[in-house]
DNA sequence: TCCCGTCGAGTCAACGTTGTCTCAGCGTCG
DNA sequence: CGACGCTGAGACAACGTTGACTCGACGGGA
């Protein structure tokens, strides 16, 4: 077997200050003051300079810049998400690459799909690549392996989710009043039997919103029913089938409440499917695109996806601008909006309001 | 005015290979080796070095081991899209993300806005950042900016519009075809009188389809008429305007071909906000999340997101692997699916097909 | 027994950059 | 007219790591 030539890889033959330095005549640290804009340089030969790194086509190195410098910074922070392509971390993604960008930092993505080994996984192949900070949609319920790197220097806030076994900042919806808020509504419409159909329980959101719903119930003395109330995972087909299942009860519930976004979109699929869109209530946790094109339109309770976005990534570049303040937990106020399918009155009769989207504002504290 | 002590800033006291070796009591390059599993080394030593970097909460420092190494490899690529936000830059985003993980390569995200400055202001901050590849859904139409960084070893590869003034690999949808057959579907059910409504005819591929929209007509033998095309912006609120005082026209259309999703979505509002959902005919380029649930269904030309991105990823690690081959654009098919809007026959009668999503393959190309 | 090959660990320099220090040149003031 | 301060540029080392090389110990064959 007779080695090839090793494949001609591209040598990656890319100009450093130093040819740079050659070309204008110059040293490299003068080369360096012209990069970083530093005002003691003779015009005349920082012009040479630039010219001679135009002419090259040279592109500072910020990897061997962040090495050799004081702070180490990489002006790169990580983001750990459920998953990039949901709606809900996408627009996350989207706000605090948006506040990063206006102090040039970067975002790295990764996704998790609700797997804690995998959140283990990226948190460290971040923290490999010297990340100021990271914005954290967790997955895992022990975050003590991020005590070290915490003291190590690195900032991190969690988002959405509260950490474990870790004191760090947090930024969270108010899931509890929101549910608290939904079910309210629904009694309000009349409704006595309203079944639950979230996530499963693990899940700290879940669980918040589930503890809502229960809590809205007693206040309002009406007994609990495990029957009407199922844990089905994050998934349409599952939601699909709860919710069947529900409505051929003997006794079914003239309400849903929806406690995440896969699971409502699963219910109004069912609904339809069903033929009972406009008479059974509906109400789901978190908003979605076209939620108000559909008929009837799908009365959420919003969070407010952009508040907690940028909220957490301004939380982190303060910490990173040397807050040494004790950790907090900011709770962003969820939104009610009324389109139709949370106003439907008990008993079924129709009562869609004006059509506007009525916005009311629940929760939130500091 | 005392300058007060600089702000305690958390020194970054991260352990390095020096603080292993020491507790350890090896020389730094055997923590090294150590640590990137080179088999060499006597096991009982290499146990010792693990447990002294577990102690010390010891992580490798990529950014220096990429400056040193003879590749240069940073295990991270660059992606920049429209908008990380929306559902077809989210989905292409996981996909590539996906592909990357399987390599433990990381991907920085940046948003472009359709702003041909942020991107040259993006890619370079990746490439500042030393980055192994591109992948870019570029918004510029000149990116002869990059040619230097490619003979610098840069590997990149466009997505969904191809690159101007610049060979690059490309992966784009058969947007022309896919407009075509749209088109084709509209006349089939009886149309002659079908709207154009698409994004700024300087994007190329709202371009393209708009070429695909006009190719069909002509084939048809029917005479293009530019009172019944518009070339809006890409948002809801301009389409909702167009649709409207096009279906306000003396002699309105009684099919519309929407070649953008939030164009199409515009129009989605629009007619029903006239109630004409299920009289005017309707088909929109690009696939968006619930279109199945709304009534009419959205009948679509869907693009195949996965495949794109999944692509576009495998190009660019194929050139990272030395693949010298000459640059190459793949153009990927596009997908009819049929949800009813789509098939209201011409002269209004609603002739919806049996509900299911009949499914046809167009275009599609080496 | 001696030489040489092998194997495992260590030394040294370098990746591209910047912090610190030095130094030449020049202008100024006593 | 000389000393001194200031300004702007260069020399040098170091950031944390790894490639290339060195070196000592050990084992086997002559």
């Amino acid at each position: 077997m007779t080695l090839g030539e090793p494949p001609p890889r591209s040598p990656r033959n890319r100009p450093t200050m130093r040819e740079v330095a050659a070309l204008a005549g110059v040293a490299i640290k003068t080369v360096s003051r012209v990069v970083n804009e530093v005002p003691t340089v003779d015009p005349a030969i920082a012009a040479r300079v630039r010219d001679a790194a135009d002419k090259l086509g040279y592109r500072p190195n910020l990897t061997a810049s962040s090495l050799r410098r004081g702070d180490g910074r990489t002006a790169t922070i990580g983001m750990l998400v459920e998953d990039s392509a949901n709606p809900f971390s996408a627009a996350l993604t989207r706000t605090v690459e948006n506040v990063a960008r206006e102090r040039g930092v970067l975002v790295l993505v990764g996704s998790l799909d609700e797997d804690p080994a995998r959140e283990r996984e990226l948190a460290r192949a971040l923290i490999d690549r010297r990340v100021d900070g990271l914005v954290i949609v967790p997955a895992g319920r022990d975050h003590s392996y991020l005590i070290s790197e915490q003291r190590s220097g690195t900032c991190m806030v969690f988002v959405d989710r509260e950490p474990s076994l870790l004191d760090a900042d947090t930024v969270v919806s108010d899931n509890r009043r929101g549910a608290l808020t939904a079910v309210n509504h629904l009694l309000k419409a009349g409704h006595r039997r309203i079944a639950y159909l979230g996530d499963r329980a693990t899940i700290p959101t879940a669980a918040q919103r589930f503890d809502g719903y229960r809590h809205a119930l007693e206040v309002a003395h009406i007994e609990y029913d495990d029957e009407i109330v199922r844990h089905t995972g994050a998934s349409e087909e599952s939601a699909i089938a709860a919710t069947e299942r529900l409505l051929a009860l003997p006794n079914p519930p003239t309400a849903l409440f929806t406690s995440q976004n896969f699971v409502t979109i699963g219910a109004v699929r069912a609904l339809r499917a069903l033929g009972l869109q406009d008479t059974v209530a509906h109400l789901g946790f978190d908003d979605f695109p076209l939620a108000d094109l559909l008929s009837p339109g799908i009365s959420v309770i919003a969070q407010d996806v952009e508040q907690l976005g940028r909220t957490a990534a301004e939380m982190l570049f303060h910490r990173l601008d040397g807050d040494q303040s004790p950790t907090r937990t900011v709770t962003i106020a969820t939104r009610l909006i009324e389109r139709g399918s949370g106003e439907i009155a008990s008993g079924g009769s129709s009562e869609i309001t004006s059509g506007g989207s009525g916005e009311i504002t629940s929760g939130g504290s500091g």
